[in-house]
DNA sequence: TATATATTTAGACGTTTAGCTAAATAAGAA
DNA sequence: TTCTTATTTAGCTAAACGTCTAAATATATA
């Protein structure tokens, strides 16, 4: 398949639009935080962070049991991210995401993962 | 469904991109032109071109018997669009469209249709 | 009017996709 | 080592999608 198509297929779903959306405000954010934006599984952010990366548009970075991702399109896709992160952030889905996401940056990996296994520990 | 998003996803397949590259580089053609270009049936086309339309990609103007599409995206969507006519065209397979738009540009309305009802009638 | 024809709509069919649950993997902590 | 846990993979279901054929619509021509 050709490169630009796969990445226009990447970026036709709304969960990988917040996740694209997201990381254009935050460098780099760990597959439990998304899953936390997102409200779905971790299986299902797996699923969809697996299809951005395969399509160029995110990479990866290790560390310890958590995993990060950040932005990294091709080259030859700058113009198309740069419109995406101009135009996108005006829907007001993604504007709710802006504040969740600060909620969700402010409270820590390991809190945000102890609330999301259910130990309602944590800050409200 | 957000606009933008709606864009995306009209963009995000292979025919409908193959459309609108041909549209960035002939002004208008009917929806007879682009069944020869595809090579899948005018039922199909017309599906495209009304996901096309629907997204507020394409406009159409009736001739007699014939439909015209051309471009027209909403002017905040330029940047997109603009990237997709610089970059998209690079591929193997819209190089060849490119050519047989030549050829079918060059036959003419009449003729091209009579050959699509197998008259067989005209060039090679 | 009746016939021909370019396009669209409706319905069917096979494929793809997004989501889930449950099991597997990988890596720290006890 | 054993246990815990963050993430991925596998297998499933339901919905969406692309394509086709056949019928309907709209327009021109005889």
């Amino acid at each position: 398949m050709i490169q630009n198509l796969e990445i226009l297929k990447a970026l036709s779903d709304m969960n990988r639009l917040r996740i694209v959306t997201a990381l254009g405000h935050y460098e780099e954010l760990c597959a439990c935080q998304i899953t936390e934006l997102l409200q779905v599984t971790g299986a299902t952010v797996s699923r969809h962070l697996g299809i951005l990366q395969h399509a160029g548009v995110l990479k990866s970075r290790k560390e310890g049991r958590w995993i990060y991702y950040r932005l990294a399109p091709p080259a030859d896709a700058d113009a198309l991210f740069q419109w995406l992160q101009e135009s996108i952030g005006a829907s007001d889905e993604l504007k709710a995401d802006r504040k969740a996401l600060e909620k969700i940056a402010g409270i820590g990996r390991e809190d945000l993962c102890r609330m999301q296994r259910g130990e309602d520990c944590c800050p409200k």
